[in-house]
DNA sequence: AATGAGCGT
C-alpha cells in the first residue's frame, strides 16, 4: 500500500521506421490500447461518497485518487484507483464492480489515458 | 444548486 501514484510512465520506444518523406512528427507510433490496466474508473458514486469511503472499499487492491473536484471542491461521482499490478486491478474490478456501495451500485470500468500535458493523438494524416 | 452517464491531477 506504499505504491506512488505514477501519472507518467512512458517509455522511450524506439522508432525503426523506415524514413518517410512525410511528417516525422514524434508522435507514438503505437497506437496503444485507449485504456491503462493499472488504473481503474470507478463511477456510479453517491453524490457524499468521500475518498475514505472508496479507499475504504479499495485500500486493499490499490490507490484511490480523484474524487473530488478542483474546482469545486465537491465529489463528482467518480473516482480512480491505481494498482501496482494489472491482475490486482483485474481483481478489485471483478470483486467490486457492480457493488453496491452507500445504496449506489458501483460502475467500475478501466481508465482511459489522460495525462496532463499528455501527448496528443494525432490520428493518421497519410 | 442539482445532477446519475461518464473518464482526472
Amino acid at each position: 500500500m506504499k505504491n506512488a501514484t505514477v501519472f507518467l510512465a512512458r517509455r522511450i520506444t524506439k522508432v525503426t521506421s523506415p524514413v518517410s518523406t512525410l511528417r516525422y512528427y514524434c508522435s507514438n507510433p503505437s497506437p496503444s490500447s485507449p485504456s491503462r490496466k493499472n488504473r481503474l474508473f470507478v463511477g456510479g458514486l453517491s453524490w457524499s461518497v468521500d475518498e475514505k469511503s472508496l479507499k475504504d472499499a479499495f485500500s486493499s487492491y490499490g490507490e484511490v485518487t480523484g474524487v473530488y473536484d478542483k474546482d469545486s471542491g465537491r465529489s463528482r461521482g467518480f473516482g480512480f484507483v491505481d494498482f501496482s499490478k494489472e491482475d490486482d486491478a483485474r481483481c478489485a474490478k471483478d470483486a467490486m464492480d457492480g457493488k453496491a456501495l452507500l445504496g449506489r451500485p458501483l460502475r467500475i470500468s478501466f481508465a482511459l489515458e489522460k495525462v496532463r500535458g499528455g501527448p496528443v493523438v494525432v490520428p493518421r494524416l497519410t
